[in-house]
DNA sequence: TGGTGGCCGTCAGGGAATTGTCAGCATTTG
DNA sequence: CAAATGCTGACAATTCCCTGACGGCCACCA
């Protein structure tokens, strides 16, 4: 975990490194308010704490400036207490959250902790095989970059085959999967909806394992 | 978007739920803190408002047992000036975010903002998707720097939807969201939404996804 | 208080996409 | 070679979604 301390009394700096260090970050501190833009534009963070009484730009600007750029972030900033209008506006600002001075230490990480658990609740929700992308967020799949339409079935199919890459799996199955326990269904159905699949993903995607059922191949795009 | 407010003082309930109202929540309010834990548990919240201080049961005690049975929504927790003891704990309990008593209206509703966007994934006041910019602030939609006129539901329905951009929303979902548990609309009334919706941003902004829902690429294909 | 206009849920019709089935063909297996 | 297994194109029924119209409801205003 990479953090950037950006505030400029060089005594509560320190401390806040010192803090934040024994709590497993590893810190980058300033006192500058264009030096703390440049690393945070350059550098990946995954935590910012960033005071809002800076001398050369200040904190506000700094952080819309990051956000103007996509920089995500999380972005903790340290106020004066009692300012609320300017806490709303930090927080308006693009800010995560926001911590009142003077504050105790423990809370401080407290905070921090718990920002940099929301962040890393955003994992990627792609899968790769076979030459394709499975984006299974925005359900749809991709392949060079280009967007294949699917219709619901056949995306279904080939998400399961997707989740399951490296592994045989038998028509049964794929029939279970897609029609919970209705089995009213022809086994020539899977076989017809794989045929649809292939004219959509090229060949040599979707292997046969003759007498076993279907695979795609554990090889990323 | 839904918010669970619960807080025993009924003055205080009511102030909140108008503000909440005001900015664009469909509330549920309560000061039970039994009740408070089988609502969270049940219905689809995307924001609650947490005192501390309830009958029955604690609410750090409610907090606790929704995460523990895996409720995510993000929690905005109410608690006594000064004790930061409490504010703490209530951080490492799975809280995201605390405000002080007495507290401003305004500094609830962009806590409680920011709080939302968070879940959702972004950081800043603005959300661009699709070619349109969402303010959260003053619930316009804007495309190419103009104001779109809105209605109240499609403005929500809208809003919804950026804010989970790049996720496939059900239909039911969306109903869900605007009507809070009331399902005695008809599925088609979201499709009937969605098409004056889309007269208004124009085609291809909203995608649907024939089976599943409609959605809001992030990432133009 | 009565009128007016916007909002929104419902209905009904239609069109297009989807998908199960069938029949025939190709390939593999014993 | 024959049987079994899988592939393929065509077809039709069904489902899903879009769209225009209508009317109830509510807020606003004279």
């Amino acid at each position: 975990m990479r953090a950037l301390i950006v505030e400029d009394e060089p005594r509560i700096r320190a401390d806040i490194e010192t803090g934040m260090q024994a709590a497993g970050f590893s810190c980058d501190a300033t006192g500058d308010g264009e030096e703390a833009w440049f690393l945070g534009d350059t550098e990946a963070y995954d935590l910012v704490i960033l005071d809002l009484g800076l001398p050369k730009m200040d904190g506000l600007a700094v952080l819309k400036r990051w956000r103007a750029a996509g920089r995500e972030m999380p972005v903790l900033i340290l106020t004066a207490r009692g300012a609320w209008p300017e806490r709303v506006e930090g927080i308006d600002s693009g800010a995560d959250d926001y911590l009142a001075k003077p504050f105790r230490l423990e809370e401080l990480l407290a905070r921090a902790r718990a920002l940099v658990r929301r962040a890393a609740g955003h994992a990627s929700a792609l899968i790769a095989a076979g030459g394709l992308t499975l984006d299974t967020r925005q359900m749809r799949v991709l392949r060079d970059g280009a967007v294949l339409a699917m219709s619901p079935l056949e995306y279904r199919l080939l998400a399961y085959l997707m989740h399951h890459k490296g592994r045989v799996v038998s028509a049964g199955e794929l029939l279970e999967h897609l029609h919970g326990g209705d089995d009213s269904r022809d086994a020539n159905a899977v076989e017809a909806l794989i045929m649809r699949l292939r004219k959509k993903v090229g060949p040599n995607v979707i292997e046969t394992r003759r007498g076993f059922g279907y695979l795609i191949a554990d090889i990323p795009a």
